[in-house]
DNA sequence: ATAAAATACAACCGATGCGTTGTACATCAT
DNA sequence: ATGATGTACAACGCATCGGTTGTATTTTAT
């Protein structure tokens, strides 16, 4: 008798990672042109530069919790905000 | 004429990160306990190991948006509900 | 008291976040 | 046309995430 496959992680998300990270972005986006910043403006506010935050808004990067924090206080909004949907 | 000093990121974020942290990862305990289900348990309905989510409750880690979204998963709830405060 | 289950902690390591530099391109005003 | 402003993209490098193994400590049940 022998283990002939192992299938692991076999838990279906209902939304892909790919997916999920475009919509974040969009809603980072959104919010920023709402509050009528650009994206240098945003950035320097934070301590970051430009390029991070388009990287981001791109959906290119799977940012950290406390990076979508320090977003969310650079949009003066709530990080709850940043997440609606 | 010199520059003798360059202050960056000055600025000043209302919640420092290591208390941050702490505070998500006691939530999500929190939301953990009030399922009724243990560490590894939760681990392992989303592929990952218990000492995974040990890190993340103690708030030893900063966990990436999309690691967060596969716990909001596992714990069957939103991912909202992860940041209440 | 003992065993089982749950939780905590540390180290290794590959993958990736994110700061940074450099640059391209498009739009708008002068 | 030229310059200023906003956005996009790629590459480099250090730090850290997170999967994994190993183990210790605590809690619960019998």
């Amino acid at each position: 008798m022998y283990i002939i496959s192992v299938v692991k992680n076999t838990f279906i998300l209902p939304m892909e990672k790919e997916v999920l990270l475009k919509k974040l972005g969009a809603r980072i986006r959104e919010i920023r042109k709402e509050k009528g910043m650009s994206q240098a403006e945003l950035a320097n506010t934070i301590g970051k530069d430009q390029q991070s935050i388009q990287r981001l808004e791109a959906g290119n990067i799977n940012p950290s919790f406390y990076y979508l924090y320090e977003i969310s206080q650079g949009l003066k909004t709530e990080l709850r905000e940043l997440i609606k949907e």
